[in-house]
RNA sequence: GCUGGCGUGACUCAAUGGUAGAGUACCUCACUUGUAAUGAGGCUGUUGGGGGUUCGAUUCCCUCCGCCAGCUCCA
């Protein structure tokens, strides 16, 4: 049951919602006007603002964004009533044939019901579900944003659009809020905090979504990786390796090259063969598997390997460290019963949750994928096969708790799965962790068990990777944290700093003491001041500050500094190191 | 891949149809410093690559590459 206070919510939303698509209106009513030859697309509301498209020949450019903006403020001056007309599905074609909008009139042939709405305000019309403001002079604190290319109605066989963002709120100062929101935003991008912080780097020679691992970067990688191999031995996991490329035939066989052919690079020839670089691990944890007999007893069987691949991910698309061509599968591969099928799911949806908050993660956006309803024949597998395994997936995530969404249609042709999403500093999700129930590689590939009854049957696959990709999950993880790593995780954790040249043998001692414990720590006893030092070690993001001069040398202590805290604390090192160790052991 | 924008020293950015500057970083020297940037001096560029227009291009045009936003696609 909603309370006043959901309902309240819900209702504001709502108006936003309002608010915003009458504000696309009015931006697509100003267009017109300026431009009588542009032909509409659509125009709704979006989370953080509103759009709409528009087909023109000469693109719009910024200064055509000022001039619209303007025509819009003039709009919303002359405070015109939207107004509602219901009218039979005739008269609305009649009239967008008329107005000779094309698009207009394909959404109105597409639409089942006869009787439509259109929505005016003063010589503008669209064809339009609403509802609306009262009247245009309601709107009053927009800004277009952007100007970008998107393909009617979403499928590239279309033509392009040329679509103009903005966005819309009910006051200036929310309008303000969000602006600078924007920018700090920007701040927390991972490609700025990798530079800044020297964690990574991609470069023109290498390639193209190829990623460079900085020594600072690389000791992230590792403290993750460490992690996440101790966790897997501890859930039943086995450690694999496998090679980086593999002879045509095994991709042949698996399918790929009739289904992944364009995502993979080409072959390369040596010794009469051809071998391609992998774009996936799969075939190989199979081969693997099927090295011996399998009874049902040596069931369910996990390999686990931190697998790097390679795809060949249209450039368009490429994105820092959250959308690269070579990068490193957390992947994993359980082979089981149809009986296991529901545990091991379980197990997985915990080790993920157990994974990401681990991290830091409260709350992440979790999609079932499902088949298509209508289009069964689109899929490998059998009904029935496909019910047993979404059955399990629902089942899981309801034991769970775990809230989520449905996507019809968005499973792979070989099986339904769960994807999880990250979200970035700007508010875009990436798709991480991921459970896929394999109906297609068991049988093509002849994976078997031998069950109690002694004969062959055909195993349960599932593909899953926990974080997703160590690329895509530090990239992630760079701007959850703005780049301040709690201390378990910091490449550096502590730095060393002397006042003057005075206690460097001292500082070198704590260090010595620091290093032998197992800390990541380093020494700055240059000849700058110490302001100076304590500055350059906050820029970064170091989480612990160590400071030794006259006092702290006579007494055998260090002043602790702890990142953003001026206030520090001085105490003897060990009794620093027992802190910091039990900081990290709890992962705090 | 598509649409639009952008590409200047290691980084952030400035400038002009007449062969480029500032800050940061870096190096040197002086200062020996008590918790977010001590001072002075110095070094750094085939202005993304190639081609064209021009007496002359970093600036204008073409082309390729890369980056950014969005679309499409995905871990």
């Amino acid at each position: 049951m909603m309370n006043s206070k959901d309902k309240h919510k819900a209702d504001s939303k709502d108006n936003l919602e309002t608010l915003r698509h009458s504000a696309a209106h009015i931006l697509a009513q100003a267009v017109k006007e300026l431009y009588p030859e542009t032909k509409l697309g659509i125009g709704p509301a979006i989370a953080d603002g509103f759009y709409y498209d528009f087909e023109r020949k000469t693109p719009f450019t910024l200064e055509d964004l000022a001039k619209i903006e303007e025509r819009m403020q003039r709009i919303v001056k002359a405070a015109l009533p939207f107004l509602k007309s219901v009218l039979s599905k005739q008269d609305a074609l009649e009239i967008f044939s008329e107005l000779e909008e094309p698009y207009k009139l394909e959404l109105l042939e597409d639409l089942e019901n006869d009787e439509v709405t259109i929505y005016r305000q003063g010589n503008f019309t669209d064809l339009c579900r609403g509802p609306h403001l009262a009247n245009t002079g309601e709107l009053k604190s927009f800004k277009l944003l952007s100007i970008a290319g998107a393909y009617w109605r979403g499928s590239e066989k279309n033509p392009m659009l040329q679509r103009i963002y903005g966005t819309a709120f009910p006051g200036e100062v929310e309008l303000a809020e969000y602006l600078q929101n924007l920018e700090e935003a920007k701040k927390r991008d991972h490609r700025r905090l990798g530079k800044e912080l020297d964690l990574f780097s991609l470069e023109e020679d290498v390639g193209p979504g190829l990623v460079l691992w900085h020594p600072r970067g690389a000791m992230l990688r590792k403290v993750i990786e460490d992690f996440w191999r101790d966790e897997h031995l501890k859930r039943g996991y086995q450690l694999v390796y496998t090679p980086h490329i593999a002879g045509e035939n095994l991709w042949k066989v698996s399918g790929h090259l009739d289904y992944f052919r364009e995502m993979m690079y080409p072959s390369m020839r040596m010794d009469e063969r051809n071998y391609l670089l992998k774009p996936m691990n799969c075939p190989f944890h199979i081969r693997i598997y099927k090295q011996k007999v399998r009874s049902y007893r040596d069931l369910p069987i996990r390999y686990a390997e931190l697998g790097t691949v390679y795809r060949y991910e249209r450039s368009g698309v490429l994105h820092g460290l959250l959308r690269v061509r070579g990068f490193t599968q957390d992947d994993a591969h359980i082979f089981c019963t149809p009986e296991q099928l529901s545990k091991e799911i379980l197990s997985i949806i915990d080790l993920i949750q157990f994974m990401l908050e681990a991290f830091g993660y409260k709350e992440f956006q979790v999609e079932l994928s499902v088949r298509h309803p209508d289009r069964s024949g689109d899929y490998l597998g059998d009904d029935e096969g496909w019910a047993r395994a979404e059955a399990a997936l629902v089942e899981s995530l309801d034991k769970r708790n775990l809230s989520y969404t449905v996507g019809e249609g968005e499973a792979t042709f070989y099986g339904p799965k769960i994807d999880i999403k990250l979200v970035d500093a700007l508010g875009r999700g990436w798709q991480g962790p991921t459970i896929q129930v394999d109906f297609n590689l068991p049988g093509r590939l002849n994976i078997t068990y031998v069950g109690d009854d002694g004969k062959k049957h055909p195993v349960m696959m599932l593909h899953r990777t926990v974080l997703g990709t160590m690329e895509r999950f530090v990239g992630g993880l760079i701007e959850h944290y703005v780049g301040a790593f709690p201390s378990w995780l910091a490449p550096l954790q502590i730095r060393v700093v002397t006042i003057n040249q005075g206690q460097e043998a001292y500082a070198k001692k704590v260090l010595q003491e620091l290093q032998e414990k197992g800390l990541r720590a380093d020494l700055d006893a240059g000849k700058e001041t110490i302001s100076y030092k304590i500055g350059k070690a906050e820029r970064e993001k170091i989480p612990y500050i160590l400071v030794a001069g006259d006092r702290e040398v006579e007494a055998g202590t260090v002043s602790v500094r702890k990142r953003k805290d001026r206030h520090q604390k001085v105490m003897k090192v060990e009794e620093f190191i027992d802190r910091i160790q039990e900081e990290i052991k709890n992962r705090e």
